[in-house]
DNA sequence: CTCCAGAGGTTGACACTGTCTACCAAGCCG
DNA sequence: CGGCTTGGTAGACAGTGTCAACCTCTGGAG
């Protein structure tokens, strides 16, 4: 019944939008195909019929999030220096994180489904981190393709370690003036920029 | 009955270690009071008369990691040099992630219990990042408290971030070398001194 | 046109979970 | 003795994932 159509259109589709939305409530414990099944008014099997399993939905949820990830990284401004570039690249990343907690926990900070069993999860992760080695490899002074491994590797723990800790308010928990929080991101990207050798401005 | 003459001494502490043991092998989700129970040999309500629920004998078994972890960090070699105590620092936070995986991953990797609601699970890792502070405080050249608080947050993040990526084996399907996760420390602590104003060797 | 296979939906059952309640046995203390 | 607390038991309930059987359209093949 309902106003909703959508029954012969896409059920998969609304199961994927509601089990988004239960996750955003109560966490992604919370989540329960029956829950999602009775929020659309469809019977306790209906999201069976087009997800093998809990997991796989949830695969589905983390693979989109990886999918909107990759594509806010795309759209980051360019620029002919490649520090700056790095910069954007940085900046871009701890935006997404700030702007959409709830996808970035789902991508980083949370027990996933076995990426071996789900691999077109991953595929959107392994662009953005090709991505980064790409920006890396046009930083003046770079040698090896190991060097690049390396300093990607180093960049994305940066950026990776802040954007988790930002997001567990560890912060208020840790006794950190309010100011600091602010400044971190600046901070944070303009080390980044030292470390891989950019000189250091010394007001 | 059984040789277990536990039972007067401490079914409390039974049940915090069987939980550990079943999180070890099947992942926090999979920890279940009544299987606690069952592998005890009591009541499936037996363990609710020590924990008022499943997310107190969580916040148990996490508190107990973060307390490892500390005296881990509090145990590492120290040193005059203050950049090499910083690494010391480091190496030891990385250390622990190494090698005991399960025990991190419980602190950091996974929703935890709300921390508002069991604050005595947190009350130790406030004193890993103390430490920290004091010993980026003695590098030189630092100036006010925010710059220190700055720099604090940004070592944390490096370490964690890449404690983080490299228990998520994120490596093996984002086409790096072997070689470059054995050295991804070293190369990573570089980093943060280099980033943190230690003349660079340029050999 | 008939037929029938399969996709997508249904109901019912099963084993399992966390948690509530009531009950019981021992020990302690007035 | 009587009563209270502590730590155990047993039973029930709602909620979960998942298996199995069944129903009902719908689109081709013959």
């Amino acid at each position: 019944m309902k106003a909703r159509d959508s029954k012969t259109a896409d059920l998969r589709e609304a199961c994927v939008k509601q089990a988004l939305a239960i996750i955003a409530k109560g966490g992604v414990d919370s989540l329960s195909l029956r829950d999602v099944a009775r929020r659309l008014g469809v019977s306790h099997q209906a999201p069976y019929k087009h997800f093998p399993s809990r997991e796989h939905i949830l695969a589905e949820v983390v693979g989109r999030a990886y999918a909107g990830f990759a594509e806010h990284l795309e759209k980051r401004p360019r620029s002919e220096d490649p520090y700056m570039d790095l910069g954007n690249l940085g900046r871009s990343y701890l935006d997404y994180a700030r702007k959409h907690p709830l996808h970035y926990q789902l991508m980083f900070g949370t027990p996933l489904p076995d990426p071996a069993e789900h691999p077109e999860m991953m595929a959107k992760a392994e662009h953005a981190f090709a991505t980064l080695k790409e920006t890396i490899a046009r930083l003046p002074g770079r040698k090896s393709d190991a060097d690049v491994d390396l300093d990607a590797l180093f960049t994305w723990s940066v950026v990776h370690g802040l954007a988790s800790i930002l997001q567990t308010r560890a912060t208020e928990q840790l006794g950190l003036r309010k100011a600091a929080i602010s400044e971190a991101t600046a901070h944070t990207l303009g080390r980044i920029a030292e470390a891989l050798g950019r000189p250091h401005p010394r007001p």
